[in-house]
DNA sequence: CCGCGATAGTTGACGTGTCACCGATGCACC
DNA sequence: GGTGCATCGGTGACACGTCAACTATCGCGG
């Protein structure tokens, strides 16, 4: 979606008119498209060269890494990560078969596992903390004012709990 | 990339420090991950659901839509789509095999392949294109006041800036 | 105790994105 | 007019994500 392909493919569709993007609209909606873009792009790539772990990869890591006892229902894990439990499950198979993480079956529930990071995985995270924080870092924090970085925080909550309360939660 | 998962992993793991993020950078970072997570499954669902279109979709027919003469060099269109050749080339297939674009030879050059939309790449196009502005507004533009539309523009574009000068464009 | 809907988690098929590599053409330079 | 390298574009293998379907268990009402 970028710049003013919507607008032009949605004046040559509609004589009558649904409120359309204005300039600033649209610079803000192309600024959104193209950061997250190359934004989500460069860290990946800058984590993945690191230590090589994905993004997904990290992301699990790092929330096992806080869990109490490095331990996790999946349902759980699923919920806080804002990740279906689908997608959830197919990656930790990808991630138990090279050693990241462990399944174990929940004593509480029989229906339940319980995901463990296990001690390569903890290095791994280890591993890949410091070099992952210093890319979120040069290539967004520190090129925004602090006063940029409220406002950003403010837009991004007001965004995510309207999507929250729309009931846009993933599946 | 979850909240405090970064910081705990990382307080776990080094002893001297780099710069860790702050309380408030924290926040922004954190918005920014759920905010893009929600917002681009939210609105590639409504566009699924509208028209059978994937948001890669809608952005391949938007951009030919404003080509002239609804064609381009398949080069020219992954720089302007900032997608990588390869990227493109297998979405084309899967369109062509859907009837929503057709590739031909480039007369100019031997090696080039010029993407053309098709009518019914075109009809698809203008029936998603209003929809897709109204999902805009709705999960993004109107939640925000003209100052925060700003705001965010000047953020997006000082991150994008960074980035393209920095090296990181797409393969 | 039985039936039955709800919940936990997994799986398979498929669309999507990346990487490495390839064949072909263009082009500059000798 | 050949040599050599860059560029154009495509392909295959694989990682990732979604959807729909499935199994197994839970827990409630009878």
């Amino acid at each position: 979606m970028s710049d003013m392909s919507i607008r032009s493919a949605y004046a040559g569709a509609v004589t009558s008119s649904p409120r359309w993007l204005t300039g600033p609209e649209q610079r803000a909606w192309q600024a959104y498209r193209r950061m997250t873009l190359l934004l989500n792009a460069r860290i990946s790539r800058e984590l993945a060269d690191d230590c090589g772990l994905s993004d997904p990869d990290y992301d699990v890591l790092s929330n096992l890494g806080e869990s109490a006892e490095r331990r996790c229902r999946v349902n759980e894990l699923a919920d806080r990560m804002l990740w279906s439990r689908s997608r959830l499950s197919h990656h930790l198979t990808r991630m138990q078969q090279r050693g990241l993480v462990s399944r174990e079956h929940c004593a509480d529930d029989g229906r339940g596992a319980v995901v463990v990071l296990t001690d390569a995985g903890l290095r791994k995270l280890e591993e890949a903390a410091a070099g992952h924080v210093e890319a979120v870092r040069r290539h967004f924090i520190d090129l925004l004012t602090p006063e940029e970085i409220d406002a950003f925080a403010g837009i991004g909550e007001t965004v995510v709990t309207h999507l929250t309360d729309e009931g846009g939660a993933p599946a």
